[in-house]
DNA sequence: TTAAGTTTGTTGTAAAAACAACATATTTGT
DNA sequence: ACAAATATGTTGTTTTTACAACAAACTTAA
């Protein structure tokens, strides 16, 4: 675990605390460590969970498959971020998602209630960790409430042009590399994969944007009546 | 604020607080309560806020409109619920919503701050308020992930269907009345109004459901061979 | 009660999406 | 370097949607 403190000390979970106390919270949160190949179930929609998730290398996707195996993406994690901490302290009986390592990925799990259960050694980052984790749920909520932003659109082509925009932003720059795959854009956006690459195609010989496999260009509108 | 006393030890913020210490409360997290007509803005996007609401009676959607006036609804609010947290203690520079009283509604707004910071009379519930706040924010984390659950459908017919058979689960009844009319249903489930009404009709002249004004019952499938 | 306003249902048309099937390009493992 | 596997692009067809325009039902306020 101490290779990954780089990775752990960045993490929201554990802002403003020593990296000297990193260890010894872990221990006291019962921390595990696991690691898993692409594509490899790191929990299955209908488990019951009772465990957030850090990721230390690697990334997950949070799906929805349904019974003909269509997949849809509802959010994607990478290295540092928490995932799960909303399920282990719900009342739902059972998962409503699976959560799937994109690629390889290595996670240590903790037990969300021992977060947010005062310490019976009261030790002293507790309340720090617990102002962490309000912080991370909060951010977590406004991620899904962005992500609507692209998803509220009626055409492929505007939730194409959404997502890409709000990439553009975030990167600030008009050259940006995304995360996902065609496959996983489709289904993060919630689209035929076909039906977007071509829309993708198309943007690009009116001259929109450019791309070269996951690196994407958008360029200026040249319409100088253009509303924003 | 006193009538209200009632809505507000129903809350999940003040779960576990005793009635008489609730008043205490409020006045120590700053509490003005405002009443809103219906259609009338809380919040409007671009907006920052440092507050957060809860619904003392009435209810609110938020909302994501664009340019052209198109409405999209996120998520709907009623009585007892707080909507607003993630964003006040979000770093974001402005709010990428707005909040709008679907019906007349008496709001009462907090300094979130003050509920997340360790209070300076250190007072004896505030840990406890805390602790509600987790429960809160990986609630409303929840409520969005299953609404994805309609969302990410790819018909109109799918998305009404998926919708309609949450909403008899909640109500574990095959009869129940929506929250929601038409406009609103078809605003929170992204798909166009007159569509979504000729959907719906062809579902009850396929007898798969029935319905009068916000009231519907879905009948069980004929079907032997059903997958579930 | 009536008129005006609002909500819901209905229909037709044009646009867009899903779907399927396949071609091409790229990546991976040996 | 090669074959196999995977990812991406392309095209045509069918289904579904958005949109517009209007009719009918219902609600509200004078």
């Amino acid at each position: 675990m101490k290779e990954y403190i780089d990775v752990l000390k960045k993490m929201p979970l554990f802002h403003n605390i020593d990296e000297k106390d990193i260890i010894s919270i872990l221990s006291c949160l019962c921390a595990k460590e696991k690691t898993y190949n692409k594509d490899e179930y790191i929990w299955s929609a209908e488990n019951k969970v009772s465990e957030a998730g850090i990721i230390l290398s690697g990334s997950v996707n949070v799906i929805k498959e349904d019974y003909w195996g269509n997949r849809a993406i509802i959010s994607k994690f990478s290295s540092g971020k928490m995932f799960g901490e909303a399920f282990s302290c719900s009342k739902l009986a059972k998962l409503p998602v699976s959560v799937v390592a994109s690629e390889k990925a290595k996670i240590l799990f903790i037990n969300y209630k021992k977060i947010i259960t005062v310490c019976p050694n009261s030790c002293a980052f507790h309340s720090k960790i617990i102002d962490n984790m309000l912080k991370i749920l909060a951010d977590n909520n406004i991620l899904l409430i962005q992500k609507m932003e692209h998803i509220v659109k009626r055409t492929t082509r505007e939730k194409i042009l959404s997502f890409l925009s709000e990439q553009a932003k975030k990167a600030d720059n008009n050259s940006f590399t995304i995360e996902f795959n065609r496959q996983e854009l489709a289904d993060y956006l919630y689209v035929d994969r076909s039906a977007m690459s071509n829309e993708i195609c198309k943007l690009r010989d009116e001259g929109i944007l450019s791309f070269n496999k996951n690196k994407f260009t958008l360029f200026e509108k040249k319409n100088p009546n253009s509303i924003n």
